[in-house]
DNA sequence: ACCTGAACACCGTTCAAGT
DNA sequence: ACCTGAACACCGTTCAAGT
C-alpha cells in the first residue's frame, strides 16, 4: 500500500525563503522561529524537523547569501577583479540588511567563505604578493569589506530594507549638520563630503587605497 | 519632616556595570533587562526609571566603551599616532566581546565617536592629506578597525570573554587543518600563517598597509 | 518521517498601586 | 521620585502524541 502524501511538502529552501522575506521586511528580530513557521503555515516546532536550532537556520541563511556566482569573465587585472568580487559580495549583503548581523555574529567558516578566500588569495598572488603577504592581505580585504557593510547597514535607523541612496544622503546630511562646530571643527567642515559617502563609491575608494597599500604602489 | 531615604540608591552607573559584567560573563544575550535588574537586586521594571528601553541601555553601554582616554603624549608621527589610538579602541572592545554586536548594530553617532573621528581627521591632515581625502580616509580607518574587531570577536565560539591567544591560535589551526587541500590549495598552503593571525599583530599589519595606501607611500 | 498541542522557562514592556 | 506585583504579548525549545 502506498503512503499518503505529507500534509505539507515543506523544504529547507521554503523555510529559508520565508525567513529571508521576514528579515527583509521587518529587520533582524523579525525572523523568529515562530514567525517563520507561521509564514510557511506550520506549527512553530515543525521547523525543528529541518533545522536543529535557530543558529542552524541563521547559518544556512548566511551561507546562502555568501554563495557568489562563479566568475565567468575576467574584467581586467587582479586589482579590478578583487574590486568586482568584493563589490558583488557587498551588493548582496546590503540588499539584505537583516542578515548582516547574523553574518557578523558568527565565524566566517562556511564553504563559500573558503571559496571567496581562495579566490582572493589567487588574485593577490597574481599581484606579485608572496604567499604570506597574500594571506594577510586577503584577511585585510575581508576585514575591510565586512566593516564597510557593517557600518553601512548600522546607519539605517529602522528595520527592513535600506532606503534609496538619496534619502540616506539627506539623513546623513541632517545628522551631520547638528555636529557642534566649536567642539568638532574638522568634522563640521568635512560634513558636506561625508554626507555623500553612501553606497559603492566610498567603498571603492577605500578598497582601492587598501590595495594600493598592499601592492606597495602609489594611488 | 525629612523624607526617608530610598530603599535602593540605584544609579545608572550601577546598572551599566551590572549589565557589562553579565555581558562579559555570558555573552550578548546575557545582558537582559530582567537579568540586569536581578543582578542589582531590583524588580525588572525598576530599570525603566533610568533607561527608556533596552536600546537606550545598550547605547549607554557602547558610549561608555568608546570613551577613550584623552591623549597625553605624542608617541611619534601621525601614522604611529593613528595606530596607537585605534589599537586602544580595539583593545577596549576586544576586552568586552559581548558589547561588540551592540556597537555594530547601531549608527556610530555618539559623542565619543565624533571625538575619535575628529582626532583621526586631524592626524590625516598632518599626514598631508587634503580635507576630502582625510575625511574619506578617516571613514576607511573606522571601517577597518570595526571590521577587525567584528571578525576577531565572531571567531570566538562560546559566550563571554575571549580565551587567551595561545588557545585561539590552536583552535584556528585545528579548524584550518580540516580545509580540503584539493578544493582549496592556496588556503591549505597558507593555513600555517593564517592560524597565527590572532591579536594585535595582524591588525597592525593591515592597518599599516591601509595607511600606506592612504598616504601614497611604499610599505 | 513529519507535523501538532501543550507546556516550560524565558524575554521586553506597561500599568496600576504603593512609599 | 522610585520601586513593586501582576499582567500582556511575545520568544526558543522540548515532549508526548498523532498520522
Amino acid at each position: 500500500v502506498s503512503e499518503p502524501p505529507p500534509r505539507h511538502a515543506l523544504t529547507e529552501t521554503e523555510i529559508l525563503d520565508a525567513a529571508l522575506a521576514l528579515l527583509d521586511a521587518g529587520g533582524p528580530a523579525a525572523a523568529s522561529i515562530r514567525g517563520t513557521a507561521a509564514a510557511v503555515g506550520v506549527a512553530p516546532n515543525a521547523v525543528y524537523t529541518y533545522f536543529a536550532d535557530k543558529a542552524s537556520l541563521e547559518r544556512a541563511l548566511v551561507e546562502r547569501l555568501l554563495d557568489l556566482p562563479a566568475p565567468t569573465t575576467r574584467s581586467g587585472d587582479w586589482r579590478s577583479e578583487v574590486e568586482a568580487v568584493t563589490l558583488e559580495l557587498r551588493r548582496r549583503l546590503v540588499a539584505h540588511p537583516g542578515v548582516v548581523p547574523l553574518l557578523l555574529g558568527r565565524p566566517l567558516a562556511g564553504t563559500h567563505a573558503l571559496v571567496l578566500g581562495e579566490r582572493l588569495l589567487g588574485l593577490l598572488g597574481e599581484g606579485g604578493l608572496d604567499p604570506a603577504a597574500a594571506a594577510r592581505g586577503t584577511y585585510a580585504i575581508m576585514v575591510f569589506v565586512l566593516g564597510s557593510i557593517a557600518l553601512e547597514v548600522a546607519d539605517v535607523p529602522g528595520a527592513g530594507a535600506l532606503p534609496p541612496e538619496t534619502e540616506r544622503i539627506d539623513a546623513r546630511r541632517a545628522a551631520l549638520s547638528e555636529v557642534p562646530v566649536g567642539a568638532f571643527p574638522r568634522t563640521a567642515a568635512a560634513a558636506g563630503v561625508m554626507a555623500t559617502w553612501v553606497g559603492t563609491e566610498q567603498f571603492g575608494w577605500g578598497l582601492r587605497h587598501l590595495l594600493d597599500g598592499l601592492a606597495g604602489r602609489r594611488p
